[in-house]
DNA sequence: CGAAACTTTGAGTCGGATCAAAGTCTGTGG
DNA sequence: CCACAGACTTTGATCCGACTCAAAGTTTCG
């Protein structure tokens, strides 16, 4: 689900390079805005530990959060390549994070081979969340957006090590969920609750449970590409 | 709006090495599944004439449209890049495209600077609309929603010398215009009529005029970044 | 301990979906 | 050139998922 992993399939050394190039780790509280709107020459981010997320907003006053950052997670490619509209990212919990000047990014950019071709990946992948999202928020009901996305949190955080079990950190409120969603908090929790009294999961402070792995799948119907001559229902 | 204009800024010399490398040109009637889901080493495509979009199928029949192809752009650069989830693409009217194939795509993306500087940049504009999708569909109303995109199509169309004063061919079915903002064919139409009623538009044929951008720009207030500050209303 | 933020629950409303059927357009073959 | 079939658009009636407004719990944290 979340943004893009910059630092994972890169050797120890490549790893090295980067964080070399980084600045010193840096600290902020919860809630704090780590790049504004509208910043120029915002740098590339790359979170160490907790959640952020990127979001933007309408002038309504409406909130949609485009993409999580967990834990290892690198925000910022997109605006280092186009420039164009940088939104906004902010801490859902304290963090912990180092940042790498945009002239730096550049540099890396033009003269690292394997910089580069990490950098185009991750957009890719940044991208399909993108477009699994859509899919999800276009297509699916509050039910199945909700299902979809507790267990692609789990599955993205079982794979960095941070859940196991059935069990994860939800880091998030649930208005933070909900924009996430598209949905309001009061639906969201409405269904949350039908969830637990139906003995699909369970939560416990930020810790989500999930009972039952397989009818969230099932309800989820992940949006796949699928059959490539069916037409509609 | 649409997806990767991958030959735009390039010189003509570049212009012409990129379409050498490309197959002849190809020939699809309406409605032709130019990419099937799941295709192994799917093509690099570029349209030259006609609509195209590609789009994701759920199980239960419903079929989000993720982006469109105008004439000029490019498709499957993601999938050059990630291999991971292929979408389908389908014609939306008569179109000539060319094809390069998947290992010349990448030969000259490992060789080519400025073919990967291109890719990279179509990708990142490829997301940025993603996005903008994104909350659209997530925090918009359905008249929000279409005024938006009407404006925006205009304006792309425009760029590309494909409309004019305030005029434009629209390649689409009610069908598929809902498919790509998540409405119902019979909402979308009732939208449509409540927009013709009040002035706002006129439609002729496929041909749209915006009688009235102004007002709709205003409906639609474009999902941009916005304030750093605010938190919500 | 108290204030603020977050979650939960209730009641009522509404935007958009669904179901159904009538027009209209398009293209095709006779 | 017309007639007809299939696809697309339009309209009506009804329903329901999700939103709104409101208020009561609960947690968190200073």
């Amino acid at each position: 689900m979340p943004g893009s992993a910059l630092l994972k399939p890169l050797t120890a050394e490549q790893a090295r390079a980067v964080l070399n190039l980084h600045g010193p780790q840096l600290r902020s509280s919860k809630d704090a805005q780590l790049i504004r709107a509208r910043d120029p020459a915002s740098p590339l981010l790359t979170l160490i530990s907790g959640w952020a997320f990127r979001y933007s907003l309408l002038p309504n006053g409406k909130r949609q959060i485009l993409s999580l950052a967990l834990p290892g997670d690198t925000i910022g490619l997109d605006t280092l390549l186009t420039g164009a509209p940088v939104y906004p990212v902010q801490s859902a919990t304290a963090v912990v994070y180092c940042v790498m000047r945009q002239d730096q990014a550049c540099e890396l950019l033009r003269e690292a081979d394997w910089f580069r071709e990490q950098a185009l990946n991750a957009l890719a992948r940044d991208r399909i969340q993108a477009e699994a999202a859509l899919t999800r928020i276009g297509q699916c009901t509050a039910e199945e957006r909700v299902a979809a996305v507790l267990l692609d949190l789990y599955k993205d955080l079982s794979k960095r090590g941070l859940a196991a079990s059935n069990t994860f950190p939800l880091e998030l409120t649930q208005q933070h969920l909900a924009d996430w969603l598209g949905l309001t908090v009061v639906h969201l929790n409405r269904v949350l609750g039908r969830f637990k009294s139906r003995r699909l999961i369970s939560m416990d402070r930020n810790q989500i449970t999930l009972l039952d792995p397989a009818a969230l799948a099932c309800l989820s119907f992940a949006p796949v590409p699928s059959e490539p001559t069916a037409v509609r229902g």
